[in-house]
DNA sequence: CGCAATTCATCAGCATACTGACGATATCGT
DNA sequence: ACGATATCGTCAGTATGCTGATGAATTGCG
């Protein structure tokens, strides 16, 4: 490895994928008697959290894109850890509830998880991992519309039933 | 979005997961021109400044799995970006060459990737950012054997040269 | 030298992720 | 009511990324 690498391994956007990676080897790792994913997490407390939202709203609480969701609910369905059924009111929704299953799936992986953020953080100091944190979540919240599938908060439904003047969610328009 | 969701939407994992997808878009964003990935450029780079290093090194050198890199080096090969021959002294090995074009890949998206980086910590306060940086190098570098690929400095060669009684590299027996 | 162990590149399989498109359905403005 | 427009779930295509396995080649050690 040559020194100049050194300007590349330290690029911010280098430094992130690395971290991504290894928080996610992490939770592999911690919930392998589980064979359960992060995302797979996100989106089963997301709908025990939310029972019966829809996919396109579970995709703007944990901010994943329309079209990997259906795999990932598709997963969660067929190990019976949630149900899907078409949606009363808007025929072209799916909507989401969580089983026994599911809940006995989120108390029984809860200690995993919960080792797996305090392993990722641990070796910084315990000051740091405070600031580490709020400029994490700062990052993240004021870059947030800059990805695809900006976590959209409640307000801000992309079928909105308020008056506003078409509220600039990202117009898909390509 | 119930207000039970915050303590999801604010643990590391999820945040870091959030980041990564946040920096990722604003790289291809930003090199759109150029068709290029964030994995892509630091493939180029790291070959460019070691010619003739072969795949597995290349994986080590910007912490990417051995069976990820084969369709990375193929898409940069059949773009001419890069040369791959078969290794004189070992002949399991594909050695990698940057080609005039790669050069001038990286010339020409320079600009490109340095926009990224610095819109990627923009939220951030001037003073901020040197110590988030600091932090996330601390956190790759020790979380660093975590993951499958991790990043192995020159003497950690997986075929050492040396004498040393078996590095403790990942052994990798499954 | 010779053989067990290791490493190289690759493969199939799985999971995440985004782009752009589609038919079905719903909503908005008139 | 009705047409323009938007959204829902899904799909095909592409790209990353990991596990576990394989055949070919190399190395370590006796």
């Amino acid at each position: 490895m040559s020194d100049n690498d050194s300007y590349l391994l330290e690029m911010p956007g280098h430094l992130i994928r690395r971290l991504q990676q290894i928080a996610s080897a992490l939770f592999l790792e911690q919930a392998k008697p589980f064979d359960f994913t992060p995302v797979q997490y996100a989106a089963l407390v997301a709908i025990k959290n939310n029972p019966g939202l829809d996919q396109t709203a579970l995709c703007n609480t944990i901010a994943l894109d329309r079209s990997t969701i259906g795999d990932v609910v598709g997963r969660l369905e067929k190990r019976g850890l949630i149900s899907r059924a078409n949606g009363a009111a808007d025929r072209r929704t799916k909507t989401l509830h969580i089983t026994a299953a599911g809940n006995r799936m989120i108390r029984d992986i809860d200690a995993a998880v919960a080792e797996t953020q305090r392993l990722i953080l641990a070796p910084l100091k315990p000051g740091e991992r405070t600031a580490f944190m709020q400029m994490l979540k700062h990052l993240v919240h004021l870059n947030n519309k800059r990805s695809r599938a900006p976590l959209r908060p409640n307000g801000m439904r992309a079928t909105p039933r308020s008056r506003e003047p078409a509220p600039k969610a990202p117009a898909r328009r390509r």
